[in-house]
DNA sequence: TCGACTCGCACTTTTGAATCGG
DNA sequence: ACCGATTCAAAAGTGCGAGTCG
């Protein structure tokens, strides 16, 4: 490990926020409707999700993501590419998860089905960037990354925690904000969507495949894989 | 009764402080 | 005094499975 020179111009970003609070939803602009997509501006501000294949992989399977009382990362997590911004002006990175749908599932028959109505909608709590605020050349120059950013199935969870319902569909959305004053968010905005990321919240795992594509592909998972040190026979 | 959920466990990587060498 | 590399222990991220809850 050692040195790790993106820690070099940490400083260039003034951390004026917390990673994830509800009052940062609040003082927030209300969490922008799906019109703006990537596509719509024609200032060509991009985002490229740079693990897609391993997304798609999940996602051919049927993603699901753990969520816990004490709050769980994503696997994998958004990894993120942007271009086109400002060199100079500040932006914030936001990430909501918001529900696909109106329902809730349940995994029978090797697949998910609805079984009936969605939970009511909670409050809804953004993750931001602990970068943010930080210029374009900091994003660009880098891949972004939102690994910190928990889920959780407690309602009344007060560490800033994204919380879900279990056995719920979901996607995950990104929003770049401009902040010329930071003080002011009132910038330009831009909301980008991954279809590939969409998953299930459950509280253990379902799907057999999704399982084995975690534990073959996540680390800390190593000590499950056949071929490691854990095939006590 | 049963599906959803919780918790402690063994195993893993990551983090961060202390130490060493030049 | 400085800087980078190395070491090492503590912290934190995994799925499992037994047990709990409603």
């Amino acid at each position: 490990m050692g040195s790790r020179p993106q820690d070099r111009d940490a400083a260039a970003h003034i951390p004026l926020f917390p990673s994830a609070c509800d009052a940062a939803a609040k003082a927030l602009p209300p969490p922008v409707p799906n019109q703006l997509t990537s596509k719509s501006k024609k200032d060509e501000v991009k985002m490229e999700l740079e693990n897609s294949s391993l997304w798609k992989q999940f996602s051919s399977v049927g993603t699901e993501m753990i969520i816990t009382k004490k709050g769980r990362r994503m696997f994998p997590g958004l990894k993120l590419k942007l271009s086109g911004l400002n060199q100079s002006l500040r932006y914030i990175l936001l990430l909501d998860i918001v529900p696909v749908d109106n329902s809730r599932y349940r995994f029978q028959g090797g697949g998910w089905q609805v079984v009936g109505g969605a939970e009511a909608r909670l409050p809804d709590r953004v993750f931001i960037h602990p970068d943010s605020p930080a210029t374009g050349a900091h994003w660009q120059s880098r891949t972004i990354s939102f690994h910190y950013a928990k889920l959780t199935n407690n309602t009344l969870d007060s560490h800033g925690h994204i919380i879900l319902h279990s056995l719920h569909r979901y996607q995950p959305r990104v929003h770049v904000i401009e902040a010329r004053d930071v003080l002011k968010w009132g910038g330009q905005q831009h909301t980008f969507v991954f279809p590939e990321t969409q998953f299930i919240t459950v509280t253990a795992y379902q799907n057999h495949k999704i399982t084995e594509l975690k534990i073959n592909s996540n680390p800390f998972a190593k000590g499950f894989r056949e071929d490691g040190m854990n095939n006590k026979k």
